[in-house]
RNA sequence: GGCGCUAUCGUCUAACGGUUAGGACGGAGCCCUCUCAAGGCUUAAAUACGGGUUCGAUUCCCGUUAGCGCUACCA
């Protein structure tokens, strides 16, 4: 059974390529049917924060995707000395007593530095009087020197991957404050928690050798890897807080209005594919095509812009799941999004409004302006105009108007029964249908573009629709002696 | 600089030596239609460049170019 891990550092907001690595993740786990593991790596004392934390958390679990374990890496600092240890007793591993970002900092400018000899072949002797002295040292891996050997490795992504050791730097294992670094900790940890597949970005890709060394060095076997090719921007820089700002982060998704089986099914699509023609994909369904044979190895542009900052098949992917939502989920999920905006929405009504708009709407939060005038008092003021219909004029708005009162007023309110009466009416008036309906539409909805009418009505309810429309007959009445009374 | 990785329409991608290089988003046009959508149809749009290998290269190899990553006591 297979085991992974994401193990984000908390230091930002949950980003969407992080996202993406536990996407890829939790699909794989849930395919082989293994185990999730969520793992801090906040060894970092300097950077992280708890608000950093906090914040990756409300995008994974806005995510709506689950995982089995849970582990914070600075609670096991403990397992990461010993395995630390156990190399250096093993002579695979020495104290380095250079102080920090001392003259050191030129030879690497320069280049290839790999180690400092001096320290690299301190007696033991020394190294061990010195460090009873209280002397501060970073511990390095002593990378193989002597007789340069290939590293190797298979990347179930990229493939066969070797590198020499002679380019390879004798690497920090603990900081001079005894804490591990990155390596250390995640390789003493992944070793521990039975890590059995390594999924991660491919920015860690040649971190991998580094990987390996420790791997045989703690006498551990060596997982699986498979590297992810990673998410850019248009501008093919990669994705960071401080140059994008929010539009890389998930909770502007979330807070958009996006579903979060929506934004998996995108982001899922960045570096991976199902091979077959398929882009709309329910979440069982990408569990059940997922396999690394699907991933490809360039990076992928999240193709967001300054003035617009979605990718246009995220927000197409997101319409898509809308429209496949049942209809109480729609309505439940639409529900924070109208009240966050300010109305008074009654749930038995939404859930007869979310049919009418769901083919209407991107996001949850386009309910605001897409069914507003069904939960509003009083309609927003609308420019008269607007209701004069097609090859019609001011008078013949104010024709139908008044004509379709009182079929308002009588008809059975129902969509078969509305819409058999007003076209009876239109008909009567010698109008077409087209310059019926549109009054009665801006009247009702105080713009053009809505859902189709009869069914509008019908949610509107008579009340409503007579005074509205009735006021739609008072503005235009108020129009036309305006505009007499230029002309005069 | 060194090392590693990558390169198909604007974007996401398919084509594991032989296709009129396919699909999707977005664009354009048409249809449907009570508006707007949704839906349907049509269309423009790509194999970075140069060498090989081969009867035949998007596909394999080499080089160039470009991009990305690593090169921290960050992860």
């Amino acid at each position: 059974m297979p085991r992974v891990r994401f193990a984000p550092s908390p230091t930002g907001f949950l980003h969407i390529g992080s996202a993406r690595t536990f996407i890829f993740n939790w699909l794989y786990a849930r395919h082989e049917h293994g185990t999730m593991i969520l793992r801090i790596d906040d060894t970092d004392a300097d950077r992280n924060t708890r608000e950093s934390e906090t914040s990756i958390f409300e995008g994974l679990q806005w995510l709506e995707l689950d995982w089995d374990e849970q582990y914070r890496q600075s609670e096991r600092l403990e397992l990461h000395g010993q395995v630390a240890q156990a190399i250096f007793r093993k002579g695979l591993a020495y104290r380095d007593f250079t102080p920090a970002g001392a003259e050191e900092e030129k030879s690497r400018q320069e280049g290839a530095w790999l180690f400092n000899a001096e320290m690299r072949e301190l007696s033991a002797e020394e190294s061990d009087r010195r460090a009873a002295a209280g002397e501060p040292f970073v511990l390095r891996f002593r990378v193989p020197r002597d007789s340069p050997r290939d590293i190797r490795f298979r990347d179930s992504v990229y493939g066969e991957q070797s590198k020499s050791t002679a380019d390879i730097e004798d690497f920090a294992l603990l900081r001079s404050n005894g804490l591990p670094t990155y390596h250390m900790a995640s390789c003493a940890d992944d070793i521990d928690l039975g890590i059995s597949h390594i999924i991660r970005g491919q920015d860690h890709l040649t971190n991998t050798f580094k990987h390996v060394l420790i791997f045989e060095a703690a006498g551990a076997a060596i997982p699986e890897f498979a590297h992810l090719p990673l998410l850019i921007a248009p501008d093919g820089s990669k994705l960071s807080k401080r140059r994008h700002g929010p539009v890389v982060s998930v909770t502007t998704y979330r807070d958009a209005g996006f579903l979060p089986q929506a934004f998996v099914n995108f982001v899922c699509l960045l570096g991976w594919s199902p091979k077959d023609d398929r882009d709309r994909m329910s979440v069982q369904e990408m569990v059940d095509a997922f396999s690394f044979e699907g991933i490809n190895r360039s990076n992928a542009v999240v193709n967001f812009r300054e003035d617009d900052p979605f990718d246009p098949k995220a927000v197409w992917l997101n319409a898509q799941h809308l429209m496949a939502l049942a209809p109480e989920d729609l309505a439940g999920r639409l529900l924070p999004f109208l009240r966050a905006a300010g109305f008074e929405a009654e749930p038995g009504k939404l859930l007869r409004v979310a049919p009418l708009i769901r083919e209407r709407i991107k996001t949850l939060r386009d309910v605001a302006t897409a069914a507003d005038f069904f939960f509003a008092s009083e309609l927003a003021p609308y420019d008269s105009a607007e209701l004069i219909p097609q090859k019609g004029d001011a008078a013949m708005a104010l024709l139908v108007l008044r004509a379709a009162l009182p079929v308002l007023a009588a008809a059975e309110f129902t969509h078969p029964a509305l819409d058999a009466a007003l076209r009876a009416e239109a008909q009567r008036l010698g109008v077409k249908a087209g310059q019926m309906f549109q009054p009665i539409r801006v009247a009702v909805c105080g713009r053009k573009a809505a859902p189709p009418l009869f069914e509008t009505l019908e949610v509107l309810g008579r009340e409503t629709c007579l005074h509205r429309v009735d006021r739609a007959i008072h503005l235009l009445e108020s129009r036309n002696e305006a505009v007499s009374h230029v002309d005069s």
